[in-house]
DNA sequence: CCCTGATTCGC
DNA sequence: GCGAATCAGG
């Protein structure tokens, strides 16, 4: 990929914008953090405040939380069962690895429980991170689970459990 | 280990 | 100019 106006045009929106070169990339496709990085220096657009400091540390900082710090919480009661249906699969333009099945069934396994999930937007999952879909796609609170996903799972362990039911345990379920 | 930006340097 | 490799750090 080559650095046309428009790429570079969002990418200076997008770096003014405080997002990491990495998510810059995410949404740009084609190139690496590296990449983008690289380019910010040769524009020599302004680096970020404090060396190290980073997007992280400049963050809104997640929430208080009002009890749940962030070890697994299984006690809470937030089954995270919100999910109102994805409607539609592949949402948002870019980013074609990340798509998810548009029809889930939620029926059944009403006993699993998942922790407080990390809050993460499209542009912030990895291959490590779980990808469940909470809330509508089309408000603004929508998020994705975050949670670390083992193995190549596209979900955490909770959530695998929803996403991936035995037929056997599944009828026994009910 | 995950992630961040910064720098170097062969292409 | 480009960006992978590497470094330094949280």
């Amino acid at each position: 990929m080559n650095w046309t106006d428009e790429r570079v045009e969002k990418l200076k929106k997008l770096w003014s914008e405080g997002l990491s070169a990495s998510q810059i990339a995410a949404q740009l496709g084609g190139v690496s953090r590296n990449a983008v990085i690289g380019k910010v220096h040769r524009l020599s657009l302004p680096g970020r405040a404090k060396a190290g400091g980073t997007a992280a540390a400049t963050r809104p900082k997640q929430r208080p939380a009002t009890s749940a710090p962030r070890a697994p919480n299984y006690a809470s009661r937030v089954t995270t069962r919100t999910v109102t249906r994805p409607a539609g699969a592949t949402v948002l333009k870019e980013e074609v690895e990340v798509d998810f099945v548009a029809e889930q069934d939620f029926s059944v396994r009403t006993d699993v429980v998942v922790p407080m999930s990390r809050r993460l937007e499209l542009t912030q999952l990895t291959e490590r991170t779980c990808k469940w879909p909470i809330g509508d796609p089309l408000k603004e609170e929508f998020h994705f689970c975050g949670n670390d996903s083992p193995e190549a799972s596209p979900y955490c362990t909770f959530h695998a459990r929803l996403a991936y039911q035995p037929s056997a345990e599944r009828r026994r379920a009910r």
